[in-house]
DNA sequence: ACGCAGACTTGGAACAATATTA
DNA sequence: TAATATTGTTCCAAGTCTGCGT
């Protein structure tokens, strides 16, 4: 069955790529109206047919417990393209004196060179992984040669990548053009997927090219050597009686096997931290949509019966074995304060990052008192990615207590939970709720707070302006319970002050736009005649679009302000029930395409198309 | 219980495309 | 129209969690 309709549709989203360049191109040599109105019939459409021909999944009926696909037709990874050599100009420098280097070592150089002026070329460990590593490659008569770092002289070559990627930016449009019409093509014959007779898109189709290793924060392995993926190091998957993807020319696959059991198309192995690398699907396809859903539902599920988790981890606090105290502090944390499980990881292999259940003695302080607060808990340690948590918490006495005995006799090295990991932690959820696992409390806790948010800030009096200042505040409130930071952005200062010049510029006319509205009503007052009426009008109509542009722009102000240092991506993407969101542009009228760009509704598609105005989280 | 491999989600930064401003 | 700011996309690292073998 999925065969024939496949092919149809396969042959339609074609003939719909096709059409879609002709009319941006010859619009500009047609009259405006003309063109745009076209333009406009051609665009319905295709956004017509476009939705006859998206798979509605979620209405079809799930599969049986484990099995992920019955069709899986690819045609493997597009593999990073091969190393150009240098021109012979470009010279790298050894002590002064040119040299000329082995290909692979000149492959390893460029690598290093490309990243003379970043921070992590500074760094020690970086110098000296890369080193070590590139050293391996050499051939023996370059390490002979090639003994210290600060004698080699990358800044040729660096130039040489600078003026590159400048002489990129200055392609003429046409040959702009053509370079896209070439990625295109192959994102059209690599990017796509034959999943259960539907055309998916693909996340990542590609290898990761060679480079250097750049972990976060204080990586023990940075400036390592990440090695050129070959065809033989990657495991094929795919479905059994589906053409098996060709290796590139002159190789052969490692393996190839038929897992409909998991989701990957083709993977690795990655030789930092000996660790598999998966090609997966785009967010927008339905083996990712149908976990993403379930997620949310899982989540619903703990909002029955948070209570009693909580009541039961409230009376655990008093419990006489260690144990159970220590469980029910740290789901505690887990839940008020939304951390992470915190699984443990090897020493020495990653940067020294914690979450809960691996928190250690020195990441926290008890103040019994602290600026007018009772049992205060001050966090201060590094997670995920090395994002610093800092927090001051206000806890109950029992639970500040039992830190106080968790902590007594510990070095500040030690673990907090000495008794507790995850898995301990992770195993008592499961029997409290089936698929309940620490992480659910994250996306609990975030959704149901953008639901309450979008509850208590929404006015629907407001413009659109002013309820998407609302949403953005909502959304700031899960981003901040979930630590979601980012760098303020190198030009926030100088937007900012530009914005401000905006709102002083816009005040003054606003001013004047007053005095010429009491001008005006004077004369009518005068006059009474219907002119000077008119007038009036006129200008109160003016008055009132000024206010109101001053309005927008004092709103989008105070929400940069606000956002200074915050993501809002990822909890948007991965934490907030999308039904949430949806729910709410429907029931204040906001448009979808206001809170959810193009990518982020072709993932959200499930939940655009099922949420109406009264879903409740 | 423990260690480990495997599979999958989550994360900020870098880069590219687009919109806005000068 | 070029320069700049903003938004969207890609990249790939770094987590979580399950299941399996011992």
């Amino acid at each position: 069955k999925p065969e024939g309709k496949m092919k149809e549709k396969g042959k339609k989203s074609k003939e719909k790529s096709e059409e879609e360049e002709t009319p941006g191109k010859t619009r500009k040599r047609k009259s405006k109206e003309e063109g745009e109105e076209k333009n406009n019939k051609k665009a319905k459409k295709e956004k017509k047919e476009e939705e006859e021909n998206k798979w509605k999944w979620w209405e079809e009926e799930k599969k049986e417990d484990g099995v992920k696909w019955t069709q899986l037709e690819h045609r493997g990874p597009y593999f990073a393209p091969l190393y150009e050599p240098l021109p012979d100009d470009v010279q790298f420098y050894y002590d002064g004196k040119p040299l000329k280097l082995s290909l692979a070592t000149e492959e390893i150089a460029t690598f290093y060179a490309k990243m003379l002026d970043h921070e992590y070329t500074t760094k020690e460990i970086f110098q000296n992984n890369f080193f070590n590593d590139w050293r391996k490659e050499m051939t023996s008569k370059e390490q002979k040669i090639i003994k210290d770092l600060d004698k080699c002289d990358f800044r040729e070559i660096h130039k040489y990548f600078v003026d590159k990627s400048e002489a990129r930016k200055a392609l003429s449009k046409e040959e702009k053009q053509k370079l896209k019409e070439e990625a295109d093509k192959i994102q059209e014959e690599y990017g796509y997927c034959i999943l259960d007779g539907h055309r998916e898109k693909i996340g990542n189709f590609k290898t990761e090219p060679p480079g250097l290793f750049r972990g976060r924060g204080d990586h023990p392995k940075m400036g390592m050597l990440k090695k050129r993926i070959m065809p033989e190091d990657v495991v094929i998957n795919c479905g059994k009686d589906s053409k098996i993807p060709e290796p590139p020319e002159g190789h052969k696959w490692k393996e190839v096997r038929f897992d409909n059991t998991v989701t990957w198309l083709a993977s690795w192995t990655e030789n930092i931290q000996n660790t598999l690398k998966y090609i997966m699907l785009n967010p927008s396809s339905k083996l990712k949509g149908e976990k993403d859903w379930q997620k949310y539902e899982v989540a619903r599920r703990l909002k029955d019966v948070v209570h009693k988790i909580r009541a039961q981890y409230q009376a655990d606090w008093k419990s006489k074995e260690m144990k159970k105290r220590q469980r029910a502090v740290a789901l505690y944390f887990i839940d008020k304060l939304a951390l992470r499980a915190g699984n443990e990881k090897e020493e020495g292999e990653t940067a020294d990052t914690v979450g809960c259940c691996s928190l250690r003695v020195e990441h926290i302080k008890l103040h019994p008192k602290l600026d007018g607060q009772e049992h205060v808990v001050e966090f201060d340690f590094l997670g995920k990615d090395s994002i610093r948590y800092y927090n001051k918490v206000s806890v109950e006495k029992l639970v500040f207590k039992n830190l106080q005995l968790f902590m007594k006799n510990k070095d500040p090295a030690d673990d907090l939970f000495d008794r507790l990991n995850t898995s301990i932690l992770n195993r008592h959820l499961q029997s409290l709720m089936d698929g309940l696992s620490a992480k659910v409390f994250r996306t609990y806790n975030a959704s149901i707070t953008l639901q309450e948010q979008l509850k208590a800030l929404t006015n629907s009096e407001d413009n659109v302006a002013g309820k998407l200042l609302s949403y953005n505040r909502a959304n700031r409130a899960v981003a901040i319970l979930c630590n979601h930071q980012r760098s303020t952005p190198k030009t926030f200062e100088k937007s900012m002050q530009n914005l401000q010049t905006k709102i002083d510029a816009k005040k003054q006319q606003v001013e004047e736009a007053q005095q010429e509205l009491k001008k005006a009503e004077d004369e009518f007052k005068d006059t009474k005649d219907a002119k000077a009426e008119a007038n009036v009008e006129k200008k109160k109509k003016l008055l009132k679009r000024l206010e109101e542009q001053l309005a927008k722009l004092n709103v989008q102000a105070t929400d940069k302000e606000e956002n200074k240092q915050i993501a809002l991506g990822t909890s948007k993407l991965n934490y907030l029930d999308p039904r949430i969101s949806i729910a709410w542009c429907k029931k204040f009228g906001v448009p979808i395409e206001k809170i959810y760009n193009k990518t982020q509704r072709e993932k959200f598609a499930w939940a655009i198309d099922m949420a109406d105005e009264d879903f409740e989280f």
